[in-house]
DNA sequence: GAGTCAATTAATATCGATATTTTATATGAG
DNA sequence: CTCATATAAAATATCGATATTAATTGACTC
């Protein structure tokens, strides 16, 4: 009954959740499409309720729009929310990581050295577990700074700015950019307490990815 | 049916969104308590999946949590968590207003003097009117930066910011201090687009009432 | 008596069917 | 031919009942 590859066997909501999130961050569910609950129903072979419960709970990260009476779509998708998603995150992520740098303990400092190693072993194994090891790394880099709501909302943008990078090249060519360099820029910042640089490298890194991603993103 | 006070007869799922959002801003759903479907469902006097709906919707506010498989509670409240929204409001707050102001147009002048006289005029009409009033005065001050997803999170931390005021002194005593004074300040500066004074003053404006909440939130 | 495990109770999650509302289609008047 | 209006189709929203899962209670061992 349950034909899900991962093992789990949560609740019909979150594996609705789950596999709808999925479609909408890589483009499988094109960004303004409507979402029709039978549809999306016999996709995922459940019932309209989980669907629909799923659905009100991708509103929360801002992947899906909902109107009263009618229904659900997938946000849309363009120019001016992708610069939108940079800007807050530079602001967001610099105070976060100040903090976390301000508050820095050897746990913290272990825990980003290993989230990094993982990164690094990670460019073997697909793009989904290098996405997910990629998302650890910035999110400890992040979560000392012990702001819940903060953290919240990092993710959230990291989540959404998934989406246009699939949008601008369809997942492929991340990679292309000395992406490994400034990641390890970041770390031995973040480790030597500097957090001045460490925010300038972490910044970078997203305006350098961000200029890549707006030139592909012209017609939006 | 329907005896809902309010004229309007949107979605059951909507009227429930509105009446527990009400509850936990107000306290008579106390942070941290759990919220059980069936009690909701016969304080509301509908059904369940619209109770189920709204809270999912409440997650995205910020003011429900979801826990899969074992329901959902009103979010936890506690000092550290007042003292993040104040920094994060500052914070955004600050970047809205700036670019509010940055943008400035002759029909965004006229709004932000209307939803000001509308303000002052609502003290006098109950504190829900004028609650609603300074929410829009407020929000008014930051629309005009057009950037959709930070004017969302200032409106939630908006209303999550509400509750502390209700738990800080159950609603009352609020306009006790010279605000009236603080917020025509705060036009005045957006006005003249003066944008350092106009942000010196909402962030001095935040923090007053800030410090003042936090001397009655010892307890928590 | 403290702790473990089974039986019971309570609550959540899910299904399938129905009622409501919106959207699309078609019909007729001006 | 355009616009408005009524009709038909499709989709959402809601209900009531049931299946699952978690929390509680109580019996039993050590």
């Amino acid at each position: 009954m349950m034909n899900d590859p991962r093992g789990k066997d949560a609740s019909a909501t979150h594996g609705a959740y789950l596999a709808i999130r999925e479609k909408i961050l890589t483009g499988d569910l094109p960004a303004g499409q409507k979402l029709k609950i039978e549809r999306l129903r016999e996709m995922l072979n459940t019932g309209a309720s989980p669907v629909r419960e799923a659905l009100s709970l991708l509103t929360s990260d801002l992947l899906v729009e909902r109107i009263d009476q009618r229904g659900f779509r997938a946000a849309p998708a363009n120019k001016a929310n992708f610069e939108e998603i940079l800007t807050l995150r530079c602001v967001l992520e610099d105070m976060a990581l100040r903090r976390s740098i301000e508050r820095s303990t050897r746990t913290w400092e272990d825990r980003l050295v290993l989230a990094h190693h993982h990164m690094t072993r990670a460019t073997d194994q697909g793009t989904a577990a290098f996405e997910e090891a990629h998302k650890t790394f910035h999110m400890t880099l992040l979560d000392n700074a012990s702001l819940a709501m903060l953290e919240r909302y990092c993710s959230q943008l990291y989540d959404l700015n998934i989406r246009y990078r699939y949008l601008a090249a369809r997942g492929a060519g991340y990679r292309r950019r000395d992406v490994s360099g400034e990641h390890r820029a970041i770390l031995d910042a973040a480790l030597e307490g500097d957090a001045d640089r460490a925010s300038a490298r972490l910044l970078d890194h997203y305006r350098l990815t961000g200029d890549y991603l707006v030139a592909e993103l012209d017609d939006l």
